[in-house]
DNA sequence: ACCTTGACATTGG
DNA sequence: GCCAATGCCAAGG
């Protein structure tokens, strides 16, 4: 992971102003996987993409990168890692409830309406 | 059957 | 060419 850049420029990527975005529409005390963040954002097989966006996006957006997961709930950092420790405080503030670095999608991963989330990613 | 954990092939900045 | 903010799968419980 990089320092998040203030906010002057380097918008990165074309793509992640989009993946920023759909990020954005997580709502609290849910989540979602990295794969299912680059679908929505009509990158299908850009799970890794999402990864790199999150870790450039601008702080001001206020982008909830934790919300953001592995496949099978599975936080990306390693266990025990300072980044790790840090997106497991943010997730159990908004109850989420994290285990073993993992947290059960069963139970939170958003499920968005597509017609809803298409109309509010498009202004 | 269902859930965890560990390893790794692939992808893309 | 390097490296990782993934996904997937196999093994074990």
């Amino acid at each position: 992971m990089q320092e998040n850049n203030q906010n002057t420029k380097n918008t990165g990527h074309p793509s992640y102003a989009r993946i920023w975005q759909t990020t954005l529409q997580i709502p609290s005390g849910k989540v979602a996987s990295y794969g299912q963040i680059a679908d929505l954002s009509g990158l299908p097989g850009r799970a890794r993409m999402v990864g790199k966006a999150l870790g450039y996006a601008p702080k001001a957006l206020q982008v909830p990168w934790y919300r953001v997961l592995r496949s099978d709930g599975r936080i990306a950092f390693s266990p025990g890692s300072e980044h790790a420790l840090l997106q497991t405080g943010l997730l159990q503030e908004e109850n989420v409830v994290v285990l073993n670095n993992r947290v059960k999608l069963k139970m939170f991963q958003w499920q968005p309406d597509l017609a809803e989330l298409l109309f509010k990613l498009q202004h």
